[in-house]
DNA sequence: ATTCCTGCAAAATCTTTGCAGCTAG
DNA sequence: CTAGCTGCAAAGATTTTGCAGGAAT
């Protein structure tokens, strides 16, 4: 909620630096990747996009997201159901908890994550470059509704 | 390695005791999801089976990977490149660290999964159901062979 | 001016579905 | 016997690719 701004312009001169060319279509995914609050899907940033700019297409957002998930400026996120959303705001590895009702996501910080990456290692000798922890669950507010 | 052939068991009953028919395909598909040592992709079922039994489709085995996931006797683990594999013999969620150059899957105990549980539900506030916790590197037999 | 990008359509993957005939129980 | 299963082909869903015209630098 603080840092989009910077999320944002980070993105763009990464992509300056490294000799693209920056579109207005270019634009318009970053901004949504760097600064929408939820974690868009592809089609999620589609349609926000085609809303005022009618002749963007899907294939222009997908192939802008290989490029600046290759930069490493977005996380992909991918649910057991397929489908994959994506977060420019903490473009690294990092625990979701999800609500299987309502889809909501929430980041925790997980004190004990550092002592099982060293865990890790140590079992098993590999050398650790990422990770994907993701919890499910029902949250609270889905447990109340339910009632 | 040594409880297998339990497995192997164990799921038959499980589609017995939910009605189900037991047919030749069917049970080829479950020996391999019980006994492979891999995690085997739905391709690598089909292509191992086909070999003694021409006639497989692969319809057929999504079909069925599909009614043994509903009964909980899989686990499905989906690949970042969009793949998934999957686990007959553990068939609860647990751990992976898995290579990315040889694709090798390790399956670690760490004492740490059981505090890093309570402490995801203490802060969200979540009613945890179930994880996916995959650790991505390099094992040591590829760091050597780098040199 | 050039190089890269967009947008359309076609292709590639992976998975699901419909249905006629077959088979386990 | 008959409910459920197989296997084929067709349909879906998602992502990638090819290419011609267009835009950014």
């Amino acid at each position: 909620m603080t840092d989009n701004k910077d999320r944002y312009e980070i993105i763009i001169q990464k992509l300056r630096d490294n000799g693209h060319k920056i579109t207005p279509q270019r634009l318009a995914i970053v901004k949504i990747l760097a600064k929408s609050e939820g974690h868009p899907s592809v089609e999620d940033i589609y349609v926000q996009i085609k809303k005022d700019f009618p002749t963007m297409s899907l294939a222009t957002v997908y192939k802008n997201i290989l490029l600046i998930k290759s930069l490493g400026e977005v996380l992909e996120l991918g649910f057991p159901d397929g489908s994959n959303r994506y977060d420019g705001k903490k473009p690294y590895p990092h625990p979701h908890v999800i609500c299987i009702k309502c889809r909501k996501i929430v980041e925790p910080d997980l004190d004990s994550l550092d002592g099982m990456k060293k865990e890790v290692s140590l079992e098993t000798h590999f050398n650790i470059l990422y990770h994907r922890l993701d919890f499910f669950g029902i949250c609270s507010d889905c447990r109340i509704k339910e009632r």
